[in-house]
DNA sequence: GATGAATGAGGGTTCATTCAT
DNA sequence: CATGAATGAACCCTCATTCAT
């Protein structure tokens, strides 16, 4: 797509260049992740690009502006849930087993930490990020064997959808992140009790109706 | 409860004036309140004082800096709070279900949104606030005889603590208000989940030990 | 001087209340000579205020505004310098040694220094409070027969005029005003170092031509 | 002197941009000067910006806040000032004229404005300036030779050190920067006369002791 | 007259974004 | 492509002044 060397440069490899920006780029979105969860979605472009080692302008240049940035960022993190629950998933026999695992990974992962950090801000702008939307998609898609497996098997409660427990896996991420690492554990107890009620039992009856999937009303991430 | 008084009422109108500057006071937490749960806690000053109805300055004269503002919004929080778990607990014959109907209302009724929203920017900080100090302690004591009556009675798993219970609570809280309104009925789903988490049951082992109060590793809100 | 109590009114007395305001507006000049000179013409009326005693209400009805309570301050100043200035000169028979006295008590006493602290800021617009016009066409008058005898006497130079004096008088307040306490003893050293350059000598030959009074060009203060 | 040049300047123009970015802090310094002379050390930073052709945002890039704009007035006035002071002490074989024109050059050219402007608000917080403590030093290194060497031969004073001589050039600056353009011929009187009180003589004893240099208790400019 | 609450313009400072090199 | 200087809008906070009691 290019040939013509640079200024000054001696005659430099081709795709050298842009094997260059794609580090700046992956560098830029992991430190990015990194200063969103800790300081906020509004941390200085500056503070971000210092820490990534690179002018502001390559950060501009990579992307036009802060909500770029955070889409870029989310869009990454939504991957990594994704493999994740890809992985907790296949060639599963458990699956009220494998979903628990997914539940605490993610949790321990901080997986969705991104993701969670945004949500304040971002309401259900993020939904529309095309990548969010997709993840989305994708992971019900991946969690209803499981619940429905669950569900038959009367490991997990009945009345409750994929969109409840994405709702409620969300909530937890969240949770996580306003812990301070030292008090991990404890969000490790909130996870079990959050799954404790989500196991089959006939104490309660939920309000409302099951959240399924995407398309379901007042879903979300 | 977090504001004094005036000389015991005379009957004239000696202190008027201050009667008008008490509104002003509280008509300013009231707006900052809700300005800082849609905005988050960064709202500009101008726009809680435009709300508000007053000029910036007669904020400032009241609350001399952003901090103040968030620690009188997270004061004036923290006294309903106390006040609806003093309802909730007086006279009470059924523990178990006084304690889940205190849960509930709390987050239909939002209680404990200013401190949950705050809580991501201030961390540790708001345990400070001798107000919150002071509430957490009180609210401790309240629960403390519900949750023993409740697991005397065998309606709740004897593996929490009133820590874990609160702690609980503001993530429920903070649950609620990233949610919009139109979908409050998915998080009282879930707050029944909760609490079904937290009912007598033999299912699961939680890892790590109950949090029990203000002075458990880890406490917070 | 009083005697009828205040709160509830009754019908007090006439002339009380004037004296009350009297004192209400000496201690807010003397007040705000101290503050002007510690912390420049800049500090916050409210401070003054306060330090007076008084609210901000009771220094505005005083003095309409910022400008006003300066041009008292600066009156006061001057009337104190002139009364100095009669007491040094009355039956004076050592003229030379009666000025000497004058300038080294002005700046021991620190007099002048209200109006030397405005002066940066009030330039040529001090000259026009007609307080100061006629105290500086006094303070002429007064020095005059002292000038004129030290130097008929052959004990001071006589190429400079009133109005030099004065402006060095100003020179010397205001460098007083610069120094520490601690340091006083080095201003008094330059103190005579100058009147030491105002002795009669035949060393040098001065510039320009003697300021004379109030209406000579460049005079000032 | 008070700012580091630039890799000996190769060939190219590889630090264009740094060029550019000097001159819009030279610019800067010098609006600066005449801003805090003209205005006093308040006036609003828009206002040195606006003068100095640049947004505000360039003004900050390269002073953090307005103390170190002072700064950097202040240093760049006393680099004037050692150079001036550098120029007339070289080869010189007559002290006592040396020193003199030294001293109305001070005056005339208004160096040493700047530091006198500030002294009023910053006091002793000058003195720690780095460059403003190196100056003094330097200063005091300059000039007593002159003074040795003028009071040896018996043209100056026996009873003033490096100390008062420098505080009353303090003074006489601080004076010059008061009186309008059109009366400096004033001034340069007032110049003389303190000249001639430095002079040798046996007229009047000074009080205290001299100020000799930097570590003389008082010291200040 | 005295008081102090309210107002809002003004000034300091930060930071997102653009742009010349 | 990368860089970092420049820009200016936006926000925080202070304070002079007014005004209802």
């Amino acid at each position: 797509m290019s040939h013509a060397p640079e200024p000054p440069a001696s005659g430099a490899a081709p795709g050298r260049r842009r094997a260059d920006a794609q580090r700046n780029r992956d560098r830029i979105v992991a430190t990015a992740h990194q200063a969103f969860i800790q300081h906020g979605i509004g941390v200085p472009m500056e503070e971000i690009a210092r820490r990534a080692e690179v002018g502001v302008g390559t950060l501009y240049r990579h992307f036009g502006d802060r909500e770029a940035l955070l889409r870029a960022v989310v869009a990454a993190g939504v991957d990594s849930l994704i493999t994740l629950s890809r992985k907790e998933t296949d060639h599963e026999t458990d699956p009220w087993g494998a979903l628990c695992r997914f539940v605490r990974r993610c949790v321990e992962l901080r997986l969705g930490a991104p993701l969670s950090a945004l949500r304040p801000r971002l309401k259900d702008a993020v939904l529309e990020i095309p990548e969010v939307a997709h993840a989305r998609t994708t992971l019900v898609e991946l969690l209803l064997p499981l619940i429905d497996g669950a569900q038959r098997r009367g490991e997990m409660r009945g009345d409750v959808g994929a969109g409840d427990v994405l709702i409620l896996l969300g909530m937890l991420v969240r949770h996580e992140c306003e812990m301070s690492e030292d008090n991990k554990w404890i969000t490790m107890r909130h996870v079990e009790i959050v799954l404790d009620g989500l196991r089959a039992r006939s104490d309660s009856q939920l309000p409302g109706r099951p959240v399924e999937g995407p398309d379901s009303p007042g879903w979300s991430v």
